[in-house]
DNA sequence: TAAAATAGGACCAATATAGTTCTATTTAAA
DNA sequence: TTTAAATAGAACTATATTGGTCCTATTTTA
């Protein structure tokens, strides 16, 4: 449904929060508490972004997580591929290839490829930092950059 | 999961081999013959994609679809917006509001909405047309445009 | 040694999607 | 005028995915 599951949703939101307090080691039962989401819930996304190096952990009494990298160096993209279970594609056929019946000649699986390529880029370009305030004017230009010149297709 | 549904997958396919031939009206059996899917699925999608008006049909015997209009004036998003049951957004509070417990002072959602805003764009961009062949060299173009200054993000 | 924490994995319930089927309506042709 | 060929719409079922929970193991501090 061109949605990012909630777990995704739910790791942007504990991020975003770790990101205003970057010294700090958050446990679960802190972020719990803080957020409005569940324990469970919140231990099941850190452990993934975990796997992925995009928080780091520190076990045992007194552990907890914090980010592994400055927020300005983790990116939306990488979040959706740390909490996506299936790689990163708008379509199956374009994300894995064998997938689809017809294949061979099917010239427009290469052009979802381009399509993901594009969109890809987009959520590479805003990182954790940008998520924490009102967009700051470099984000933003470079948005704007992207979405003007709004030339439908190409005529005929 | 940040998928586009297999309707609109089957859309996208439906219409592009509809684009070659743009006079003429094809029958869900035709289409059924010569894609290999089956016939209530493109049933299905083809009832949609009339009721969003990228097809006109013809009711009664020697009836069928076509295009409504021509393939450089139909996007890729358009087809989304026909074939995706929930409204275009990333995340479900980026596009339905009031969904959120904690909203209020939620800044991630605006930066969601700023998300949506510009991967919606990309996707306005690419027509039916674009997906017949190896895309052209301006839509190539346009997408290289906006990929390429992959800045990472606002420095600090 | 006990308590507080994360790691990993398995599991169940809820939701969403895919696909099918049925009935109604429209229109061309016999 | 009737029949057949088509689309329209809606409801239903089965499957797949996701969300959420729980259990056990491991690590580390006090």
């Amino acid at each position: 449904m061109l949605r990012v599951s909630k777990l995704t949703d739910y790791g942007t939101l504990v991020l975003t929060h770790m990101a205003g307090f970057p010294d700090h080691l958050f446990s679960v039962a802190e972020l719990t508490q803080i957020l409005h989401l569940n324990a469970p819930t919140i231990s099941k996304v850190l452990k993934a972004l975990g796997r992925h190096e995009l928080v780091s952990s520190v076990r045992g009494a007194r552990g907890g997580y914090a980010l592994a990298r400055p927020a300005t160096q983790i990116s939306v993209a990488q979040i959706i591929d740390a909490l996506e279970d299936q790689p990163f594609g708008l379509t199956e056929c374009s994300a894995t290839a064998g997938t689809c019946d017809i294949e061979g000649d099917c010239r427009i699986r290469a052009n979802w490829q381009r399509i993901n390529t594009v969109v890809r880029r987009v959520l590479d370009d805003v990182c954790l930092a940008d998520m924490v305030e009102p967009l700051p004017p470099a984000t933003e230009a470079r948005m704007v950059r992207h979405a003007t010149p709004a030339i439908k297709c190409t005529p005929q």
